[in-house]
RNA sequence: GGCGGCGUAGCCAAGUGGUAAGGCGCGGGCCUGCAAAGCCCUGAUCACCGGUUCGAAUCCGGUCGCCGCCUCCA
Protein backbone atom coordinates (compact mmCIF):
# COMPACT_ATOMS: atom_id res chain seq x y z
CA UNK A 1 0.00 0.00 0.00
CA UNK A 2 1.56 3.38 -1.03
CA UNK A 3 2.12 6.27 1.90
CA UNK A 4 0.60 9.08 1.73
CA UNK A 5 2.94 12.43 0.83
CA UNK A 6 1.89 16.21 0.83
CA UNK A 7 2.95 18.88 -0.52
CA UNK A 8 4.92 21.18 2.45
CA UNK A 9 4.89 24.52 1.67
CA UNK A 10 7.69 24.51 4.32
CA UNK A 11 10.36 22.17 2.30
CA UNK A 12 8.56 23.00 -1.08
CA UNK A 13 8.78 19.34 -1.77
CA UNK A 14 6.12 16.35 -1.05
CA UNK A 15 6.95 14.75 2.29
CA UNK A 16 5.37 11.15 3.81
CA UNK A 17 2.66 12.05 6.15
CA UNK A 18 2.27 10.81 9.23
CA UNK A 19 0.45 12.01 12.40
CA UNK A 20 2.73 13.18 14.93
CA UNK A 21 0.80 10.75 17.09
CA UNK A 22 0.75 7.94 14.31
CA UNK A 23 -3.38 7.84 14.85
CA UNK A 24 -4.48 11.30 14.71
CA UNK A 25 -4.52 14.02 12.09
CA UNK A 26 -4.49 17.55 13.61
CA UNK A 27 -5.47 19.92 10.97
CA UNK A 28 -6.67 23.44 11.21
CA UNK A 29 -8.26 24.98 8.13
CA UNK A 30 -8.06 28.91 7.93
CA UNK A 31 -11.68 30.04 7.63
CA UNK A 32 -13.12 32.95 6.25
CA UNK A 33 -14.03 36.73 7.63
CA UNK A 34 -17.40 36.56 7.47
CA UNK A 35 -18.80 40.02 6.11
CA UNK A 36 -20.28 38.78 2.37
CA UNK A 37 -21.07 35.29 1.10
CA UNK A 38 -18.25 33.59 0.28
CA UNK A 39 -17.46 33.48 -3.63
CA UNK A 40 -16.51 30.23 -5.50
CA UNK A 41 -12.72 31.24 -5.33
CA UNK A 42 -13.02 31.05 -1.28
CA UNK A 43 -14.65 27.88 -1.76
CA UNK A 44 -12.50 26.49 -3.44
CA UNK A 45 -10.14 26.41 -0.36
CA UNK A 46 -12.40 24.39 1.85
CA UNK A 47 -12.83 21.87 -0.77
CA UNK A 48 -9.02 21.49 -0.93
CA UNK A 49 -9.14 21.04 2.84
CA UNK A 50 -11.67 18.71 2.83
CA UNK A 51 -10.56 16.32 -0.15
CA UNK A 52 -7.35 16.64 2.33
CA UNK A 53 -9.47 15.14 5.28
CA UNK A 54 -11.02 12.44 3.15
CA UNK A 55 -7.79 11.66 2.07
CA UNK A 56 -6.18 10.94 5.17
CA UNK A 57 -8.95 9.52 6.58
CA UNK A 58 -8.56 6.90 3.57
CA UNK A 59 -5.44 6.22 4.38
CA UNK A 60 -6.67 4.91 7.59
CA UNK A 61 -6.08 8.45 9.92
CA UNK A 62 -7.86 9.93 12.29
CA UNK A 63 -9.04 13.52 11.69
CA UNK A 64 -9.37 16.04 13.82
CA UNK A 65 -10.21 19.21 12.21
CA UNK A 66 -10.63 22.91 13.18
CA UNK A 67 -11.62 25.74 11.19
CA UNK A 68 -11.94 29.34 12.36
CA UNK A 69 -14.45 31.93 11.85
CA UNK A 70 -13.02 35.20 11.60
CA UNK A 71 -15.41 37.62 13.42
CA UNK A 72 -13.36 40.73 13.99
CA UNK A 73 -13.21 42.67 11.08
CA UNK A 74 -10.09 44.45 10.20
CA UNK A 75 -9.35 46.57 8.21
CA UNK A 76 -10.67 47.03 4.51
CA UNK A 77 -7.36 48.95 3.20
CA UNK A 78 -3.97 49.62 4.47
CA UNK A 79 -2.74 47.78 7.62
CA UNK A 80 -3.41 51.30 9.65
CA UNK A 81 -6.27 53.00 7.96
CA UNK A 82 -9.13 52.34 6.35
CA UNK A 83 -12.44 51.23 7.99
CA UNK A 84 -13.28 48.04 9.51
CA UNK A 85 -14.56 45.12 7.02
CA UNK A 86 -17.12 44.04 9.68
CA UNK A 87 -18.30 47.30 10.67
CA UNK A 88 -18.58 48.70 7.06
CA UNK A 89 -21.12 45.56 5.86
CA UNK A 90 -22.93 46.24 9.37
CA UNK A 91 -23.04 49.92 8.24
CA UNK A 92 -24.35 49.08 4.54
CA UNK A 93 -26.96 46.38 5.40
CA UNK A 94 -27.90 48.39 8.33
CA UNK A 95 -27.42 45.22 10.96
CA UNK A 96 -24.73 45.11 13.97
CA UNK A 97 -21.30 43.71 13.59
CA UNK A 98 -22.34 40.41 15.20
CA UNK A 99 -25.45 40.41 13.16
CA UNK A 100 -23.21 40.67 10.35
CA UNK A 101 -20.72 38.14 11.58
CA UNK A 102 -23.70 35.41 12.49
CA UNK A 103 -25.68 35.67 9.08
CA UNK A 104 -22.80 34.96 6.62
CA UNK A 105 -21.38 32.37 8.84
CA UNK A 106 -24.72 30.58 8.27
CA UNK A 107 -24.39 31.45 4.80
CA UNK A 108 -20.71 29.77 4.65
CA UNK A 109 -21.62 26.64 6.67
CA UNK A 110 -24.93 25.94 4.96
CA UNK A 111 -22.68 26.75 1.45
CA UNK A 112 -20.07 23.74 2.45
CA UNK A 113 -22.76 21.38 3.36
CA UNK A 114 -24.35 21.49 -0.19
CA UNK A 115 -20.89 20.99 -1.31
CA UNK A 116 -20.70 17.85 1.04
CA UNK A 117 -17.72 19.33 2.57
CA UNK A 118 -17.76 17.31 6.40
CA UNK A 119 -18.11 19.66 9.00
CA UNK A 120 -14.56 20.23 11.12
CA UNK A 121 -14.81 18.91 14.80
CA UNK A 122 -14.08 22.19 16.11
CA UNK A 123 -15.76 25.48 14.66
CA UNK A 124 -14.10 28.48 16.32
CA UNK A 125 -14.80 32.05 16.44
CA UNK A 126 -12.22 35.17 16.76
CA UNK A 127 -14.45 36.80 19.08
CA UNK A 128 -15.10 34.08 21.75
CA UNK A 129 -11.41 33.71 22.21
CA UNK A 130 -10.67 37.08 23.27
CA UNK A 131 -8.81 36.08 26.73
CA UNK A 132 -6.86 33.31 24.63
CA UNK A 133 -5.62 35.93 22.14
CA UNK A 134 -4.72 38.62 25.07
CA UNK A 135 -2.79 35.67 26.76
CA UNK A 136 -0.79 35.26 23.95
CA UNK A 137 0.15 38.85 23.48
CA UNK A 138 1.23 39.07 26.98
CA UNK A 139 3.48 35.91 26.85
CA UNK A 140 5.13 37.54 23.91
CA UNK A 141 5.03 40.59 25.69
CA UNK A 142 6.97 39.10 28.65
CA UNK A 143 9.48 37.51 26.71
CA UNK A 144 10.46 41.46 25.24
CA UNK A 145 9.44 40.19 21.87
CA UNK A 146 7.13 43.10 21.14
CA UNK A 147 6.76 47.10 21.37
CA UNK A 148 3.64 49.57 21.85
CA UNK A 149 3.46 52.41 19.42
CA UNK A 150 0.21 54.68 19.87
CA UNK A 151 -1.61 52.55 18.47
CA UNK A 152 -1.28 49.50 19.39
CA UNK A 153 1.03 46.38 20.29
CA UNK A 154 3.39 45.33 17.48
CA UNK A 155 5.36 41.97 17.43
CA UNK A 156 9.14 42.68 17.00
CA UNK A 157 10.18 40.35 13.96
CA UNK A 158 13.56 41.68 14.16
CA UNK A 159 13.75 40.00 17.51
CA UNK A 160 12.55 36.64 15.60
CA UNK A 161 15.79 34.95 13.24
CA UNK A 162 13.42 32.69 11.84
CA UNK A 163 11.14 35.29 10.92
CA UNK A 164 9.96 34.76 7.18
CA UNK A 165 11.05 30.91 6.85
CA UNK A 166 7.91 30.05 5.15
CA UNK A 167 7.54 32.50 2.76
CA UNK A 168 11.30 32.66 2.11
CA UNK A 169 10.77 36.01 2.54
CA UNK A 170 13.75 38.44 1.62
CA UNK A 171 13.47 41.03 4.05
CA UNK A 172 16.39 43.17 3.12
CA UNK A 173 16.25 43.06 -0.54
CA UNK A 174 12.00 43.44 -0.47
CA UNK A 175 10.94 46.45 -1.99
CA UNK A 176 8.74 47.82 0.91
CA UNK A 177 5.77 49.87 0.14
CA UNK A 178 5.93 53.79 2.17
CA UNK A 179 3.55 53.27 5.28
CA UNK A 180 0.78 55.58 4.53
CA UNK A 181 1.77 58.67 7.51
CA UNK A 182 -0.07 58.12 10.33
CA UNK A 183 -0.27 56.21 13.93
CA UNK A 184 1.84 53.39 12.74
CA UNK A 185 5.05 54.00 13.78
CA UNK A 186 6.56 50.44 13.14
CA UNK A 187 10.23 50.12 13.61
CA UNK A 188 10.17 47.73 10.71
CA UNK A 189 7.47 46.68 7.52
CA UNK A 190 6.78 43.67 8.39
CA UNK A 191 6.41 44.42 12.25
CA UNK A 192 2.67 43.69 12.53
CA UNK A 193 -0.36 44.16 15.39
CA UNK A 194 -0.66 41.95 18.32
CA UNK A 195 -3.52 44.18 19.73
CA UNK A 196 -5.05 47.55 18.45
CA UNK A 197 -6.07 49.91 20.33
CA UNK A 198 -9.94 51.59 19.42
CA UNK A 199 -9.37 55.20 17.98
CA UNK A 200 -9.43 57.67 20.16
CA UNK A 201 -11.67 59.98 18.79
CA UNK A 202 -15.51 59.23 19.37
CA UNK A 203 -15.83 56.45 17.13
CA UNK A 204 -16.06 53.89 18.76
CA UNK A 205 -16.08 50.17 17.41
CA UNK A 206 -19.09 47.70 17.57
CA UNK A 207 -16.23 45.03 18.52
CA UNK A 208 -13.85 45.99 21.48
CA UNK A 209 -12.59 44.45 24.21
CA UNK A 210 -10.78 45.62 27.73
CA UNK A 211 -6.90 44.58 27.30
CA UNK A 212 -3.94 44.96 29.37
CA UNK A 213 -2.78 47.55 26.68
CA UNK A 214 -6.51 49.51 26.73
CA UNK A 215 -9.66 48.80 24.57
CA UNK A 216 -9.22 47.32 21.57
CA UNK A 217 -9.27 44.68 19.04
CA UNK A 218 -6.82 41.52 18.33
CA UNK A 219 -4.63 41.54 15.72
CA UNK A 220 -5.82 39.58 12.43
CA UNK A 221 -3.19 36.71 12.79
CA UNK A 222 -3.94 35.86 16.58
CA UNK A 223 -6.32 34.24 16.84
CA UNK A 224 -5.48 30.89 14.62
CA UNK A 225 -2.57 30.82 16.33
CA UNK A 226 -4.32 31.20 19.99
CA UNK A 227 -6.78 28.85 19.02
CA UNK A 228 -5.21 26.29 16.78
CA UNK A 229 -3.12 25.23 20.30
CA UNK A 230 -6.04 25.44 22.25
CA UNK A 231 -7.75 22.63 20.24
CA UNK A 232 -5.57 21.03 18.53
CA UNK A 233 -2.23 21.71 20.96
CA UNK A 234 1.43 22.02 19.93
CA UNK A 235 2.91 21.32 17.33
CA UNK A 236 0.04 19.98 15.59
CA UNK A 237 0.10 18.69 11.85
CA UNK A 238 -1.03 20.28 9.20
CA UNK A 239 -2.37 24.16 8.86
CA UNK A 240 -4.41 25.05 5.19
CA UNK A 241 -5.11 28.37 3.72
CA UNK A 242 -4.86 29.70 0.69
CA UNK A 243 -1.40 31.09 -1.09
CA UNK A 244 -2.06 34.48 -0.28
CA UNK A 245 -1.66 33.12 3.65
CA UNK A 246 1.88 32.71 2.88
CA UNK A 247 3.80 35.28 3.04
CA UNK A 248 1.24 37.27 5.62
CA UNK A 249 -1.16 36.15 7.70
CA UNK A 250 0.66 32.24 8.03
CA UNK A 251 3.99 34.16 8.50
CA UNK A 252 2.78 35.67 11.02
CA UNK A 253 1.14 32.82 12.60
CA UNK A 254 3.77 31.09 13.05
CA UNK A 255 6.38 34.19 14.74
CA UNK A 256 3.64 34.69 17.32
CA UNK A 257 3.29 30.91 17.77
CA UNK A 258 6.56 29.99 17.66
CA UNK A 259 8.04 32.45 20.24
CA UNK A 260 4.60 32.07 22.14
CA UNK A 261 4.41 28.41 22.70
CA UNK A 262 8.14 27.79 22.38
CA UNK A 263 7.61 24.83 19.61
CA UNK A 264 9.45 24.93 16.46
CA UNK A 265 8.60 24.07 13.56
CA UNK A 266 4.78 24.49 15.62
CA UNK A 267 3.26 23.42 12.26
CA UNK A 268 4.72 20.61 10.33
CA UNK A 269 3.16 20.75 7.40
CA UNK A 270 1.68 24.03 5.66
CA UNK A 271 -0.30 23.30 3.04
CA UNK A 272 -1.77 25.56 0.49
CA UNK A 273 -4.37 25.89 -2.11
CA UNK A 274 -3.90 28.00 -5.49
CA UNK A 275 -6.73 30.58 -6.64
CA UNK A 276 -9.56 30.34 -8.59
CA UNK A 277 -9.09 32.71 -12.18
CA UNK A 278 -11.97 34.61 -13.42
CA UNK A 279 -11.03 35.59 -16.92
CA UNK A 280 -10.23 39.17 -15.36
CA UNK A 281 -8.26 37.95 -13.04
CA UNK A 282 -8.82 36.44 -9.17
CA UNK A 283 -11.99 36.00 -7.89
CA UNK A 284 -11.82 38.71 -5.10
CA UNK A 285 -14.62 40.24 -3.05
CA UNK A 286 -12.64 43.18 -2.46
CA UNK A 287 -12.96 43.51 -6.52
CA UNK A 288 -16.80 42.40 -6.69
CA UNK A 289 -15.98 39.54 -8.70
CA UNK A 290 -17.19 36.67 -7.07
CA UNK A 291 -19.36 34.22 -7.83
CA UNK A 292 -21.56 32.72 -5.06
CA UNK A 293 -23.41 29.41 -5.10
CA UNK A 294 -26.25 30.68 -4.78
CA UNK A 295 -26.06 32.13 -8.56
CA UNK A 296 -24.63 28.28 -9.01
CA UNK A 297 -27.92 26.84 -8.23
CA UNK A 298 -30.02 29.57 -10.25
CA UNK A 299 -28.42 28.60 -13.27
CA UNK A 300 -29.64 25.50 -12.37
CA UNK A 301 -26.30 23.83 -11.69
CA UNK A 302 -25.70 21.15 -8.79
CA UNK A 303 -23.47 22.34 -5.97
CA UNK A 304 -21.54 18.93 -6.63
CA UNK A 305 -21.14 19.84 -9.76
CA UNK A 306 -19.12 22.55 -9.17
CA UNK A 307 -17.44 20.38 -6.79
CA UNK A 308 -16.43 18.34 -9.77
CA UNK A 309 -15.35 21.00 -11.30
CA UNK A 310 -13.05 22.23 -8.59
CA UNK A 311 -11.62 18.35 -9.04
CA UNK A 312 -11.10 18.25 -12.27
CA UNK A 313 -7.98 20.27 -11.33
CA UNK A 314 -5.36 19.59 -8.69
CA UNK A 315 -5.77 21.44 -5.90
CA UNK A 316 -1.82 23.68 -5.85
CA UNK A 317 -3.03 24.84 -9.71
CA UNK A 318 -4.45 27.77 -10.26
CA UNK A 319 -7.53 27.10 -12.41
CA UNK A 320 -9.68 29.20 -14.87
CA UNK A 321 -12.74 29.75 -13.92
CA UNK A 322 -15.39 30.10 -16.99
CA UNK A 323 -19.26 29.81 -17.19
CA UNK A 324 -18.79 27.19 -20.17
CA UNK A 325 -16.86 24.93 -17.96
CA UNK A 326 -18.87 25.21 -14.89
CA UNK A 327 -22.07 23.90 -17.51
CA UNK A 328 -19.73 20.98 -18.88
CA UNK A 329 -18.84 20.07 -15.46
CA UNK A 330 -22.83 19.73 -14.85
CA UNK A 331 -22.92 17.36 -17.65
CA UNK A 332 -20.34 15.32 -16.70
CA UNK A 333 -21.97 15.25 -12.98
CA UNK A 334 -25.20 14.51 -14.34
CA UNK A 335 -24.06 11.53 -16.79
CA UNK A 336 -21.95 10.79 -13.16
CA UNK A 337 -24.66 10.42 -11.31
CA UNK A 338 -26.58 8.53 -13.58
CA UNK A 339 -24.09 5.80 -14.23
CA UNK A 340 -23.95 5.42 -10.33
CA UNK A 341 -28.21 5.23 -10.78
CA UNK A 342 -27.84 2.77 -12.92
CA UNK A 343 -25.46 0.57 -11.16
CA UNK A 344 -27.54 1.15 -7.62
CA UNK A 345 -29.40 -2.05 -9.76
CA UNK A 346 -26.74 -4.35 -10.81
CA UNK A 347 -27.16 -8.03 -9.49
CA UNK A 348 -24.43 -9.20 -11.27
CA UNK A 349 -21.96 -11.46 -9.91
CA UNK A 350 -18.05 -10.92 -10.41
CA UNK A 351 -16.12 -12.26 -13.50
CA UNK A 352 -12.42 -12.00 -13.80
CA UNK A 353 -11.66 -9.19 -11.32
CA UNK A 354 -9.92 -6.45 -12.45
CA UNK A 355 -11.17 -4.38 -8.69
CA UNK A 356 -7.73 -4.33 -7.49
CA UNK A 357 -5.83 -2.70 -10.17
CA UNK A 358 -8.40 0.34 -9.99
CA UNK A 359 -8.41 -0.06 -6.51
CA UNK A 360 -4.70 0.16 -6.00
CA UNK A 361 -4.40 2.72 -9.27
CA UNK A 362 -6.81 5.50 -7.15
CA UNK A 363 -4.79 5.41 -3.79
CA UNK A 364 -1.83 6.12 -5.45
CA UNK A 365 -2.54 8.98 -7.20
CA UNK A 366 -4.76 10.00 -4.12
CA UNK A 367 -1.44 9.43 -1.89
CA UNK A 368 0.40 11.35 -4.55
CA UNK A 369 -0.76 14.95 -2.78
CA UNK A 370 -4.08 14.42 -3.24
CA UNK A 371 -4.22 13.94 -7.33
CA UNK A 372 -7.30 14.41 -8.12
CA UNK A 373 -7.82 14.67 -11.52
CA UNK A 374 -6.38 11.63 -11.78
CA UNK A 375 -8.33 10.21 -9.21
CA UNK A 376 -11.43 11.10 -11.16
CA UNK A 377 -9.86 9.79 -14.04
CA UNK A 378 -9.99 6.61 -12.72
CA UNK A 379 -13.30 6.37 -11.61
CA UNK A 380 -14.24 7.76 -15.53
CA UNK A 381 -12.41 3.98 -16.47
CA UNK A 382 -14.33 2.15 -13.76
CA UNK A 383 -17.70 3.75 -14.64
CA UNK A 384 -16.77 2.93 -18.41
CA UNK A 385 -14.56 -0.42 -18.10
CA UNK A 386 -15.95 -3.67 -19.81
CA UNK A 387 -14.07 -5.91 -17.59
CA UNK A 388 -15.81 -4.85 -14.39
CA UNK A 389 -18.72 -6.03 -13.58
CA UNK A 390 -21.80 -3.78 -11.92
CA UNK A 391 -21.50 -4.39 -8.64
CA UNK A 392 -17.89 -4.54 -8.91
CA UNK A 393 -18.05 -0.81 -10.25
CA UNK A 394 -20.82 0.10 -7.66
CA UNK A 395 -18.29 -1.52 -5.04
CA UNK A 396 -15.47 1.05 -6.51
CA UNK A 397 -17.89 4.01 -7.12
CA UNK A 398 -18.39 3.81 -3.26
CA UNK A 399 -14.96 3.66 -2.23
CA UNK A 400 -13.98 6.00 -4.37
CA UNK A 401 -16.43 8.65 -3.22
CA UNK A 402 -15.51 8.64 0.29
CA UNK A 403 -12.41 10.82 -0.99
CA UNK A 404 -14.33 12.41 -3.82
CA UNK A 405 -17.16 13.49 -2.16
CA UNK A 406 -19.72 13.45 -5.19
CA UNK A 407 -21.88 11.83 -3.84
CA UNK A 408 -22.70 9.02 -5.86
CA UNK A 409 -22.68 6.61 -2.73
CA UNK A 410 -25.72 8.31 -1.79
CA UNK A 411 -27.32 8.22 -5.18
CA UNK A 412 -30.65 6.59 -5.00
CA UNK A 413 -33.37 5.78 -7.46
CA UNK A 414 -35.98 7.59 -6.19
CA UNK A 415 -39.19 5.52 -5.47
CA UNK A 416 -41.00 5.56 -8.58
CA UNK A 417 -42.55 8.39 -8.06
CA UNK A 418 -46.36 8.03 -8.78
CA UNK A 419 -47.87 9.78 -11.10
CA UNK A 420 -51.19 8.46 -12.25
CA UNK A 421 -51.66 11.26 -14.91
CA UNK A 422 -48.05 10.60 -16.46
CA UNK A 423 -48.71 6.32 -16.45
CA UNK A 424 -51.78 7.11 -17.91
CA UNK A 425 -49.98 9.44 -21.02
CA UNK A 426 -47.43 6.54 -21.13
CA UNK A 427 -49.27 4.08 -21.38
CA UNK A 428 -51.54 6.10 -24.37
CA UNK A 429 -48.67 6.57 -26.06
CA UNK A 430 -47.63 2.88 -25.81
CA UNK A 431 -51.34 2.14 -27.50
CA UNK A 432 -50.35 4.64 -30.39
CA UNK A 433 -46.97 3.12 -30.84
CA UNK A 434 -48.07 -0.35 -31.07
CA UNK A 435 -50.38 0.90 -33.57
CA UNK A 436 -47.35 2.35 -35.15
CA UNK A 437 -49.72 5.74 -34.88
CA UNK A 438 -45.84 7.87 -34.33
CA UNK A 439 -47.52 10.94 -34.93
CA UNK A 440 -49.46 10.38 -31.75
CA UNK A 441 -47.11 8.90 -29.86
CA UNK A 442 -44.80 11.49 -30.67
CA UNK A 443 -47.17 14.45 -29.84
CA UNK A 444 -47.27 12.99 -26.35
CA UNK A 445 -43.68 12.54 -25.84
CA UNK A 446 -43.31 16.49 -26.96
CA UNK A 447 -46.39 17.41 -24.51
CA UNK A 448 -44.46 15.77 -21.45
CA UNK A 449 -41.07 17.08 -22.44
CA UNK A 450 -42.79 20.45 -22.51
CA UNK A 451 -43.59 20.41 -18.71
CA UNK A 452 -39.64 18.46 -18.30
CA UNK A 453 -40.48 15.14 -18.27
CA UNK A 454 -38.31 13.20 -20.36
CA UNK A 455 -39.81 9.72 -22.01
CA UNK A 456 -36.96 7.03 -22.26
CA UNK A 457 -37.93 3.92 -23.84
CA UNK A 458 -36.10 1.05 -22.91
CA UNK A 459 -36.22 -3.11 -22.88
CA UNK A 460 -37.87 -2.93 -19.91
CA UNK A 461 -40.51 -0.47 -21.25
CA UNK A 462 -40.67 3.10 -21.04
CA UNK A 463 -39.47 5.17 -18.00
CA UNK A 464 -39.51 8.77 -16.95
CA UNK A 465 -37.36 11.46 -15.54
CA UNK A 466 -37.76 15.05 -14.60
CA UNK A 467 -35.12 16.87 -16.74
C1' G B 1 12.75 45.40 -6.60
C1' G B 2 11.59 40.56 -3.84
C1' C B 3 8.81 35.80 -3.73
C1' G B 4 5.90 32.33 -6.59
C1' G B 5 3.28 30.22 -10.69
C1' C B 6 1.65 29.46 -15.67
C1' G B 7 1.88 28.74 -21.32
C1' U B 8 -0.28 20.79 -23.28
C1' A B 9 -5.98 19.31 -28.62
C1' G B 10 -12.23 23.95 -29.42
C1' C B 11 -12.72 24.42 -23.78
C1' C B 12 -11.47 22.64 -18.43
C1' A B 13 -7.09 20.07 -17.49
C1' A B 14 -3.43 15.43 -15.84
C1' G B 15 1.49 13.99 -16.83
C1' U B 16 7.71 16.55 -14.78
C1' G B 17 13.40 11.81 -18.54
C1' G B 18 11.26 6.68 -22.26
C1' U B 19 7.61 7.93 -27.72
C1' A B 20 1.01 12.67 -24.60
C1' A B 21 -4.64 10.66 -18.47
C1' G B 22 -9.61 12.08 -17.94
C1' G B 23 -13.92 15.18 -18.69
C1' C B 24 -16.93 18.34 -21.89
C1' G B 25 -17.67 19.69 -26.94
C1' C B 26 -17.28 18.61 -32.39
C1' G B 27 -17.70 14.80 -36.25
C1' G B 28 -18.95 9.61 -37.58
C1' G B 29 -21.33 5.03 -36.11
C1' C B 30 -24.39 1.35 -33.10
C1' C B 31 -29.07 1.03 -30.67
C1' U B 32 -34.27 3.34 -31.51
C1' G B 33 -40.28 3.81 -35.54
C1' C B 34 -37.85 8.59 -34.40
C1' A B 35 -35.78 10.26 -29.98
C1' A B 36 -33.63 10.13 -25.07
C1' A B 37 -30.11 7.43 -22.30
C1' G B 38 -26.03 4.35 -23.16
C1' C B 39 -22.06 2.39 -26.06
C1' C B 40 -18.11 2.54 -29.95
C1' C B 41 -14.80 5.30 -33.12
C1' U B 42 -12.43 10.00 -33.88
C1' G B 43 -8.27 14.86 -32.35
C1' A B 44 -2.51 17.56 -29.95
C1' U B 45 4.23 16.23 -30.32
C1' C B 46 3.20 19.72 -25.46
C1' A B 47 4.66 28.97 -26.49
C1' C B 48 9.49 29.75 -29.19
C1' C B 49 15.02 29.13 -29.71
C1' G B 50 19.36 26.59 -28.17
C1' G B 51 21.77 22.89 -25.01
C1' U B 52 22.37 18.19 -21.99
C1' U B 53 20.93 12.99 -23.04
C1' C B 54 20.64 6.82 -26.47
C1' G B 55 15.98 9.37 -25.44
C1' A B 56 12.70 15.65 -23.03
C1' A B 57 6.33 18.21 -22.82
C1' U B 58 9.30 16.67 -18.61
C1' C B 59 16.47 18.78 -17.01
C1' C B 60 19.66 23.44 -18.14
C1' G B 61 20.13 28.43 -20.61
C1' G B 62 17.66 32.23 -23.25
C1' U B 63 13.31 34.68 -25.62
C1' C B 64 8.14 35.94 -25.86
C1' G B 65 3.42 36.04 -23.51
C1' C B 66 0.20 35.61 -19.13
C1' C B 67 -0.90 35.63 -13.87
C1' G B 68 -0.60 35.81 -8.48
C1' C B 69 1.50 37.65 -3.83
C1' C B 70 4.60 41.44 -1.47
C1' U B 71 -1.74 46.02 1.48
C1' C B 72 -7.62 43.01 3.49
C1' C B 73 -8.16 38.57 0.56
C1' A B 74 -9.06 31.24 -0.04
Amino acid sequence: MSELCLYNTLSRSKERFEPLDGKVARVYSCGPTVYAQQHLGNLRAYLFADLLKRALRFSGFEVRHVINITDVGHLTDDADLGEDKMELAARKEGLSAWDIADKWTQVFKRDLEKLNVLPPDVWCKATEHIPEQIEMVATLEQKGLTYRIDDGVYFDTSKDPHYGELARLNLKAQQVQERIEGAAAKRSPVDFALWKLSPKDDTRRQMEWDSPWGRGFPGWHLECSAMSSKYLGAPFDIHTGGVDHVPVHHTNEIAQAENALEVRPWVRFWMHGAWLMFEEGKMAKSKGTGMTLDQVEGRGIDPLAYRLFVLGAHYRQQMSFTDEALERAQTAYSRLVRHALELELAQDSAGVSQVPGFRKRFREVINDDLNAPQALAVLWEVVRSRQLGGVEKRTLLHEFDEVLGLGLAEARIAAPELNARIEDLIRQREEARRARDFAASDRIREELEAEGIILEDTVEGTRWRRA
